[in-house]
DNA sequence: GTGGCTGCAAACACTTTGCATTTTT
DNA sequence: AAAAATGCAAAGTGTTTGCAGCCAC
């Protein structure tokens, strides 16, 4: 069996993230300092999902300061650029790639609180398919499930009969 | 045509939610006061989706007296027994009836920030399908489309050509 | 009467903001 | 040189909690 993939493959896209940051920035009259390159080199340096603290806090561990005020407002930013998309999964705000990175929604086991990504096109479908019927004209979505993951199922119920045999 | 509706038509239920209160806290060894029961009642008077906030002012406003502390600590309450939904779909959390409620979900104009519910059966299925390909034990879920509404789309837009035939 | 509830105020956690200084173009 | 970004600390939000007195069972 293979093993469970918590992330999707990356897009191949033509524009690095700074270089779209850039553009965005442009277009607004506001500039590319070192510490947004920081950042922005930093986030899209891996694709797991995080929030404002882990950055500082990472961040810190590397050696770079930047202080939380920059945080904020860099991350802010960036999803208004479309380069990050915001989950509100708890009361902290996650973020995740959305530059670069398939459209896709989310498991969230509620045990072990990991995040599974997931691809379906139905959902673009249906999205539509409801939006038209309402007269909405949709700019996007969320389809998250709760639940238990396998992992945590095989885990806290009593192993079944079978796997003795 | 037909005015739009914004809010599905309750289920018919056995128990008030009062009732279905008072059950869940028997349970639990805890009780049913005179603040809660005011907070049931008031919650379940009117549909609409509702913040901690709106709740301490419309009691106010009514002559209740009821703390916030006393509103927050009751609102988790009805939410793990099941009467209430909790929504995040800004930094305030908000609420709407689970209990004696069909299931449904939401569309949200970004623009007039309006929700509207809407039912649609496709997406159990849909969940079910894809929590079954990922080994996750599902629970529940939340399909969230964001977007412009019919009204706020022919607001903001020019009129069309065919609209003054 | 006892254990749970309430209100108050203080504490919390997360995020935003005003301002003096530094950096970028 | 002008305009914008940064860091700091202070101020906001929204929510939770400790505790003394109160109320339902």
């Amino acid at each position: 069996m293979e093993a469970q993939r918590d992330h999707l493959a990356p897009l191949v896209v033509s524009d690095s993230p700074v270089e779209k940051f850039r553009e965005f920035l442009e277009i607004r009259g506001e500039k590319l300092t070192d510490r947004r390159r920081l950042l922005v080199d930093h986030i899209f340096n891996s694709h797991k999902h995080f929030d404002a603290d882990e950055l500082v806090r990472d961040l810190h561990d590397a050696g770079h300061g930047v202080s939380r005020a920059t945080v904020y407002r860099t991350l802010r930013l960036l999803v208004e650029a479309g380069l990050l998309r915001e989950l509100r999964l708890t009361n902290r705000s996650a973020y995740e790639h959305d530059y670069g990175y398939p459209a896709h929604d989310h498991l969230h086991c509620t045990s072990c609180n990991r995040v599974v990504e997931f691809r379906n096109d139905e959902i673009l479908r249906l999205r539509d398919a409801i939006s038209a019927a309402h007269g909405f004209r949709p700019s996007g979505h969320r389809f998250l499930i709760t639940g238990v993951c396998a992992a945590c199922s095989r885990a806290h119920s009593p192993r079944r009969r079978l796997d003795l045999i």
